[in-house]
DNA sequence: CGTAATTTGTTTGTAAACAAACAATAATTG
DNA sequence: CAATTATTGTTTGTTTACAAACAAATTACG
């Protein structure tokens, strides 16, 4: 009798593995690009900001796929750096609308082609057609 | 003089974005699936003692892509719950040994299908073809 | 109008994630 | 053998992530 070594399950193999393999990836590079100046997810909500000019932090938080318990610490810090500025919403008593401060909007300038690099740098393993491929079905999972 | 609205960084579109999505998506599955017994990483952690027989804490993270100071945590979580124990290395003083416990073992044996289901349904938006094809092209990110 | 349901935001608690600095042991090498 | 270097693990501190329970304001509806 052959003992039957039932391997069925790889972790190496599983999708969720990898997917978190390739954030930890993309996070080291963002980190060494950025990780001076901004955390990925500060980032994400300044650039959102940005494109909104104005934003409540519950809309903020679903532009940048954020739990509304998460996006509070993020804004938080934001602000206590004075990165961004809120105002309470006159229509809406029970939101503030956020913008971004001089500061803030200098920072976002000042990081955005970086931030394309991480990109870049984070892609650089596959050729142009993989990386349509993959991310038009990275999408498809997200 | 049109005014050029440059948006060339758009959030939505960048890899690290959409990494972030589909983790996110994985992490709900497997809430939904297993989030009543084991999270993620305890559950890697658990799988990945089980291959080994017997590993010591710091090989236990290279094994499951965890940073040294993370693993501690989790490893401290599952042998609170009696899932695993240690024994000092024989051959190294710094080390200790861990392996599953019957509960440990037992419990694996339990959720190894649901795990594999969540895989599956993770991957779910994507056919046959479509997930290898994924699958080459995430490992070559990860 | 007034109650129910929804939306917005907060708080608390737990679990990762990882940088940075550190102690202790082991291995290397001059 | 002694000094350097590498490995193993810990501790501290910051940030993200989200469930769950909650308060307050708004909206929908009977």
């Amino acid at each position: 009798m052959t003992e039957k070594k039932e391997s069925t399950y790889r972790l190496e193999d599983q999708v969720g593995h990898l997917l978190r393999r390739a954030n930890q990836r993309h996070a080291a590079i963002f980190f060494d690009g950025l990780g001076q100046k901004l955390t990925p997810m500060q980032f994400a909500v300044l650039v959102k900001i940005g494109d909104e000019v104005e934003v409540s932090q519950n809309l903020l938080g679903r532009l940048a796929a954020m739990d509304p318990a998460t996006v509070q610490g993020v804004v938080r810090r934001l602000r206590e750096r004075g990165l961004i500025d809120a105002r309470p919403d006159p229509e809406d008593g029970r939101r503030s609308l956020w913008r971004l401060s001089k500061t803030g909007k200098a920072l976002i300038k000042e990081t955005l082609s970086e931030a394309a690099s991480i990109t870049e740098r984070t892609l650089e393993p596959l050729d142009s057609k993989e990386r349509k491929t993959f991310l038009r079905l990275l999408r498809k999972l997200a």
